[in-house]
DNA sequence: GTGGTCTAGACCACA
DNA sequence: GTGGTCTAGACCACA
């Protein structure tokens, strides 16, 4: 269900890593669900164990899934803040964009128009 | 003129690519101004001459400047192009960038406030 | 498998862009088949490294193959391009070769007696 | 008269050689004419004199052109030799563009038609 | 002086 | 192991 984009310059672990929580952030993961294990997942998506392996990692240091040893790797109970993160993320990052056309001559009201 | 992040994950020829496309749009840079010389370029920016040759290479190849062996390298004529591009792909950016916050729930009025 | 003529005009790192897109409108190279790593070939070649890697660039920017990051380099699934754009170019030079021909007072039936 | 391109790999000089050996195959420039001096020539395509006297060397050498020291530059007495030589080249590398189209597995026929 | 090519490497992230 | 970036520099043709 993950599309993996191989010419990308963002790597394939940070990939699955935004893929996971865009899925968390849609309700398409819940809170609480289990992931599918790391081998059982790097063979669906054919790559090598240890990518995914990083990717779960990553994900469990920001606070998105949990990894219990011997049970496997869960959706984090507190989801609410995957979501709000990467809206704060992608609304910053639309200031930026919007800054940098403001820069090169174009109003506000043309870029709303342009939207 | 140009200052680099040595520790961004952006390469320094394509940070060296994006500035002089920034300054094109921005007319700080003018239609066929000569640019430094590879050799003078890099001293002044601390780097080796390759890696602004790098650079040089990708601002020909989309059309942003123009080398002429032995002579130097210039600014495009046509300079409205990359003005253009730099918005569009901007335009573009945005728009991507709505549609995932509307994914999330977030209706576009919001948004707009938001901004 | 490729001979390099280092007294050539043509650069290295074109001579082995066209004997690539050679080998793969010759059907010599295959679609989706692994070319060798850009260490492996410098090797074979002789030549360093980054000479090849100068000419994979080339080559997927001319869509002849793929680089995949940690995977390797593979001829493009679409060979028929590579082979056609090679026949294009070709037919198209000998049109104007016979053109000047005929400029220079020789008729084209003299021009295919010739042949 | 002449248009040179910049961004060619062929240097200026040579192109400043086909040129001209263009025109007197032609019969644009005729047996024994006077040539441009190598200041005044350099003057009109906005060159190096040194370019220009490269080029004039050149031609010398081939039996195109002949110097004359305190008298100027002159069209070769003997023309049919640079025809001719154009015309010897040019077929063989018609020749030689046959052969690599045969390679990619069109027929003779195939090529005239496209023709 | 200018760009073009190439060598010989080092160091890196990623898989 | 794979490609990606960068350094430090040499040598070249051309203008």
């Amino acid at each position: 269900m993950i599309t993996l984009d191989y010419q990308s310059r963002t790597p394939i672990y940070e990939q699955i890593v935004n893929e996971i929580e865009r899925y968390i952030s849609l309700g398409i993961l819940k809170a609480e669900e289990q992931l599918p294990s790391i081998r059982e997942f790097a063979m669906t998506l054919g790559i090598n164990p240890n990518t995914v392996k990083k990717a779960y990692e990553e994900l469990e240091r920001r606070g998105s899934i949990t990894v219990i040893s011997t049970k496997g790797t869960f959706v984090s109970k507190n989801i609410g803040g995957v979501s709000q993160r990467k809206i704060k993320e992608t609304i910053e990052k639309i200031r930026d964009e919007i800054r940098e056309l403001e820069k090169l001559g174009i109003s506000k009201e043309e870029i709303i128009k342009k939207l």
